[in-house]
DNA sequence: CAAATGCCTTAACCTAGATTAAGAAATGAA
DNA sequence: TTCATTTCTTAATCTAGGTTAAGGCATTTG
């Protein structure tokens, strides 16, 4: 993952801010090319669709980036909801800097590397999405955060893995009682 | 789109290969790092689950690339199995050539551009799969790829939207007679 | 503190898509 | 060409997960 100092290196306007629980950082249709790196603290990003229903793409705890890549990268307006589950503490930081000409070989190089990484975190979310059940997509998810298991409400563990809450709950009282 | 020229670029030692329909060219646990990019032709990614089911990740026609970027970021044995959907001409190249220590400014962003894309296109992806269904899944991948359709068995679009061919018959049976 | 709002769970019912099966059409091999 | 194999379709049945609804806990907020 890549660091505070990196970024720092990157974008020499990045700005510490404290947020709130519940604070919008980017809305769908926004033109923004801001990312957030999370010091302390707890992010998600999220679609809302055609019927008001809520689906998170993300989570961002300590030492993440978090952004709207594809519509930064396409200079599309954003398509992507992001903002706080907790009182956090982030530094903003424009990834139009990411493509300036004057970037050094170690940071392009940091920066192909963070690219990559999530690359790998959606290539595995893909193919769960297509081939595993929602149980061992909820045991997968255990796995794989535990250490936002129990930061994040079960109604958006839900939503990031395409179940509604009620079926999480029912998944969750049938791991409870021995499978 | 990373054209041939970057890549002859990046890996002098690249080849073109004439490839049979069916041919395989990565297999799941291999220790690869070769990328192939289509010079003419169609290839596909895919995994196989327990039960012997096959998933595809990715089609890549004229002028794509195809590789498992996932395991050869992260040097874990391939986690995706490629082949040939059509007789097919390629150019193997190898991947570890973009993390060489030598390479250019200008290629590093042509490499980070690359990965840039196929994260946009994998997002979409993954919001697709959580909150689309299976019908307008089916009508966006024609709309995306028209020129694909013709030229890819049914049962591997069905794949490609998670869902079975008895499913995508059924879908196009009712798109057939007016929705 | 109490009221209010959200969050989680349970349960009854419903539906999109899976499974199974079988026949028709296309493709390929000899 | 013929036979065999794979692909596509249709239809009957099944099931994971969605929807709706209602009650019990938490946690905000005044």
């Amino acid at each position: 993952m890549q660091g505070l100092n990196d970024i720092l290196n990157l974008d020499k306007n990045a700005k510490t801010r404290f947020v709130k629980k519940g604070e919008m950082l980017l809305r769908e249709g926004d033109e923004s090319s801001l990312a957030f790196y999370i010091e302390k603290g707890l992010l998600r990003s999220y679609t809302i669709d055609e019927k008001g229903k809520e689906h998170i793409f993300s989570f961002a705890s300590e030492g993440w980036i978090i952004a709207d890549i594809d519509s930064q990268e396409f200079n599309h307006p954003a398509e992507l909801f992001i903002d706080c589950i907790e009182d956090s503490e982030i530094v903003v930081f424009d990834r139009k800097c990411f493509k300036l000409a004057d970037l050094s070989e170690q940071q392009l190089r940091e920066n192909a590397n963070l690219l990559a990484r999530r690359i790998a975190v959606l290539q595995k979310r893909v193919i769960m999405l297509m081939s595993v059940s929602a149980q061992e997509r909820y045991s997968t998810f255990l796995k794989s955060f535990p250490k936002l298991v129990n930061r994040v409400p079960q109604r958006m563990i839900a939503s990031y893995l395409g179940i509604t809450p009620e079926a999480l709950s029912k998944i969750r009282g049938q791991i409870a009682k021995g499978k």
